[in-house]
DNA sequence: TGTACATCAGTGAACGCGCGTTCACTGATGTAC
DNA sequence: TGTACATCAGTGAACGCGCGTTCACTGATGTAC
């Protein structure tokens, strides 16, 4: 229909866009393109100007939704930095809230594909693996920087977040089937990680955190 | 072909074998009928004197893993204990061990399903929530009956059984692309639950273990 | 700056293929007498 | 116990359908002169 190079570019980080919503949604299997590009707002034929196949569109997906992934968190931890609160505290309280549960789509996608980057072809599962290796990299900077004692910053990083992960993935395999039992594994992931955290928290500080 | 009721059944279970296995290598969308039938042993036609549908046949294979695995816990915990390991030990470092992360045909089904129950049809989901409800309900009697300080012990089981969910899936994600991360992550959670365990341990047991 | 043409992101129909499901048929198993 | 028949777990071909992918075509954008 004749579109400018800009205008090209946009619609391509559309699909990119409806395709990661549809994907975390209902599985990549499950999403056909005739849906996805109707999802877009285009015809099914335009798919192929800008993937060369349904695998290269979910390596897209994959980087795109990990890369930006690291970028929400940074400004999550930028603004409790600034606003004087506790950087980790505040990254699991987000994490573990019945928020992020429900908000599969915009939510962590490391959580959010965990199950499926397995199953996927190589250059998508590269770009899980360095999208999770840049989060627990920068949980562990962050770690360090505001814990009194900051040895084994990036060990804890790996198991904090593997803690957070796995609560939220239970939690959220059962929020429709019982959702109090739900309610019950966030809640014990979150004082799991409030205890845990005479590890990690700087010396003053020991024992529960009020909330 | 004219076979005995007792035949019957067997080849029945064959088919929900077959199917288990497949489901998790592979995810429930990627696998057809025609190639379950033909893993399970027969041709394509017999599937609906068995199921009345593909969704069916998940819920069947649900409830089939997630009861297996039940007993499989038990009797690894009853080894435990009449050989004189601690059971809770005994579970973490099985589950967190690099084999139960290769084997994910006969490992948990609690993990190798997490990532889909959500995606799963009513049935299916509600077996694997009761599956997830019994399972935990089991770890927490254990963690009563071997530990001095069995308090708030059905949350201490939520806590720990998510931090090995999160580590084996995350582990799991990055083996194939990267194997020496795929380690450290399940190292991480080892320690992770070894210093936790703090809270869990008999009272004149603190601090690491050695391994 | 204006004209002529190549580019290429769109459209929408069509392709072959494998999916879940249905069907007519077979023949040993299980039952009735 | 033996015979006659109904049952039903198998077979394998066929169904319609939606999948990923390809194609011929359109026409505004972008480029060459």
């Amino acid at each position: 229909m004749g579109v400018s190079r800009q205008q090209a570019a946009e619609n391509r980080s559309a699909i990119v866009a409806a395709a990661d919503k549809l994907f975390r949604e209902r599985g990549v299997d499950a999403v056909g393109l005739a849906e996805l590009m109707k999802a877009a707002g285009f015809t099914q034929g335009g798919f192929y100007n800008h993937f060369k196949s349904k695998d290269a569109l979910v390596a897209a997906v994959m980087d795109k939704a990990l890369t930006e992934g690291g970028a929400t968190y940074a400004s999550l931890i930028d603004n409790a930095k600034s606003a004087g609160v506790d950087p980790v505290k505040a990254r699991i309280d987000w994490y573990l809230s019945p928020e992020h549960r429900a908000d599969i789509e915009a939510g962590c996608p490391l959580s959010g594909f965990v199950g499926d980057a397995r199953r996927l072809d190589d250059v998508a599962r590269g770009a899980y693996a360095a999208g999770l290796a840049m989060n627990l990299a920068d949980f562990a900077k962050i770690i360090d920087e505001t814990r009194a004692d900051g040895a084994n910053s990036r060990q804890k990083a790996i198991a904090v977040f593997s803690q957070m992960v796995g609560t939220l993935l239970l939690s959220r395999a059962v929020a429709d089937v019982d959702p109090s039992f739900a309610e019950e594994i966030l809640e014990a992931g979150r004082r799991a990680l409030a205890d845990g955290r005479t590890d990690t928290e700087p010396g003053h500080r020991v024992g529960k955190t009020t909330r």
